[in-house]
This record gives C-alpha cells, sequence and structure tokens, in this order.
DNA sequence: CTTGGTGTTATAATTGTTCTATAACTATGC
DNA sequence: GCATAGTTATAGAACAATTATAACACCAAG
C-alpha cells in the first residue's frame, strides 16, 4: 500500500487517501477483493490517527468503492466501477466537468488542448498497460 | 451582478461567488473591463459580511481575473484567458483532470461518455452564442 | 470458547477555516 | 474635500479536521 500524505497539499489528509486509493484501483494497482490496511496500521506508518484513515475508509465505502465491516478487513469491492450512473451522482459530475473546463479555459487552455488533454488521460487511464488486470 | 448562496452547498459562500463569476466570465456575461459590485453592495444583496465577499474578489485577483485595487471599483481584467500557461498552474491543473476522469470512470461512466460529456461541455462554453462579446 | 485482530463508538481537546461584526484606515475620482 | 471604493485590524462564534484515549462489537482461527 503506497499513500503519501503531502502536508502542501491544502486538501484534507483523509481526502487524500482517498483520491490515491481511488486511483489505485482505477490504474489496477488496487483489485476487487483486494484487503485495504488496517486502519491501525496504515495510521501508524504514516504517522497520522487512526480515525483520519477510517474515515477515508468510509467515504470509499460510501462511494461504493470499498467493503468495511467490523471484525474484518477492508477490501476493495467487486463491483467498482461496474454500476449504473444515478441521476443525481450524474448531475454532480457535470457540474464538477463544466467547472473543471471553465478553470482550463480561464487559466489559458484552448478548447482542443482541454479535449486532447482529457483524450490523452483517459486513454492513459483506460489502457491495458499498468491495469494490471488480465 | 447575478449571484446566489446555497446553503446546502457544502463549498464556502467566498467559494460559490468565485464560481459564479468565473462563469459568467466564460460565458461572457461579464466582459473585459466590467465592473464588479462593490463589496459592500454585493455583500449586503446576498446578506453576508463584507469579509465574505472581500474574500472572494481576492481570490478572482490572484487569478489574475479580477483587478481589485483600493478607492476603485473592482474590474474584470482585460487579459482574462489569453495568458500563457504557467507550468505550475498546467501541472495542477493536469493533476485535476486526472482526478475528474478518475472520478468519472469509477461512478461508472466509460471513457467515451466521459470524452463526449467534456466535448458537449466545451462547445457549450465556447460557442459563439451566449458568448454576448463582439 | 478464548484470543487476537479488526472496524466502531464515544468523548474530548486542539487547531485551522469560515463567517460575522465593528471600526478605522487608505486610495481614487470628481 | 467628499463620497466611494478597497484594506486592515481585531475579535468572536460556528464548524471541520485531526489527534488522543478508551472501551466496545464483530469475526476468524486456534
Amino acid at each position: 500500500m503506497l499513500i503519501s500524505i503531502d502536508e502542501r497539499d491544502p486538501r484534507p489528509i483523509y481526502s487524500q487517501i482517498v483520491r490515491q486509493i481511488k486511483e489505485q484501483i482505477q490504474t489496477g494497482d488496487l483489485r476487487p477483493g483486494d484487503e485495504l490496511p488496517p486502519v491501525r496500521e496504515l495510521a501508524s506508518s504514516l504517522g497520522i490517527n487512526l480515525h483520519t484513515v477510517r474515515r477515508a475508509y468510509q467515504e470509499l465505502s460510501s462511494a461504493g468503492l470499498a467493503s468495511v465491516r467490523s471484525g474484518r478487513r477492508a477490501r476493495v469491492v467487486r463491483t467498482a466501477g461496474s454500476q449504473k450512473v444515478s441521476e443525481r451522482a450524474r448531475a454532480a459530475f457535470i457540474r464538477r466537468v463544466r467547472e473543471l473546463s471553465i478553470d482550463g479555459l480561464l487559466v489559458g487552455f484552448t478548447a482542443n488542448e482541454l479535449r486532447e488533454l482529457v483524450r490523452h488521460t483517459l486513454n492513459e487511464l483506460t489502457a491495458p498497460t499498468g491495469q494490471h488486470n488480465q
């Protein structure tokens, strides 16, 4: 489990953890059924409190990406990424896309550059290489 | 100046204001040189404190989108969107694109759906209609 | 059925952020 | 000078994030 905390990142620690685990799930570094480290273990290895890790696991659980249940180790859920998109989640996500697009344009990217950037990013994220699946 | 505050939105008020002004700049509702309302005026019209509005204006100023200087009205800066992308801003933005892409995939969108969503969003944002320019 | 490892719950204290409230200050334009 | 801006300085309330402790509940393995 490779997780690191960036002190300069203004985002909360639990959120950084969620982000990195999500990334590992998407890239295939974490596969369905894989165990996440125990909260105490990850906490002490990162030098943080167990509740901070717990909160991260809860977020993953709420997002339907991890199964955390008392007594058993937290695991990456088997159905990750294959669920149907709820209407609410869909609307929220579209808003995020719109906001990010606006920021990109205002920062100086052209629409074409943005389309290309997204295309490239998606290729990288969904390419068989690095997926570790099979 | 059409700004509204959503109590249910967990994001801070100043951040909601920034977001909406950015959007209006991008869509052309606010054009380079346009004046923003005085902090006290916008604050009272929204029923919030002047410092909250001030903070929003500061963020816009930091982002290079508004010129706010003592004694004069805050204005939308003329160079909005035409600046060169700094290497740091570029890297930060690419990270955001990657994160949003991962979230989209994990929520259940396909790569094609995401590309299409971005294409559609960018078209809407950069189409001549609604730009109010010229 | 006990034990060890796990997540969970409960409190509380600390720190930083957001928002409000007041008041005074400084800069600009007329 | 005066009115209209943004700015600075406190201060406090409310909330969020993090830490700290301790005990509790659940599960698998021996």
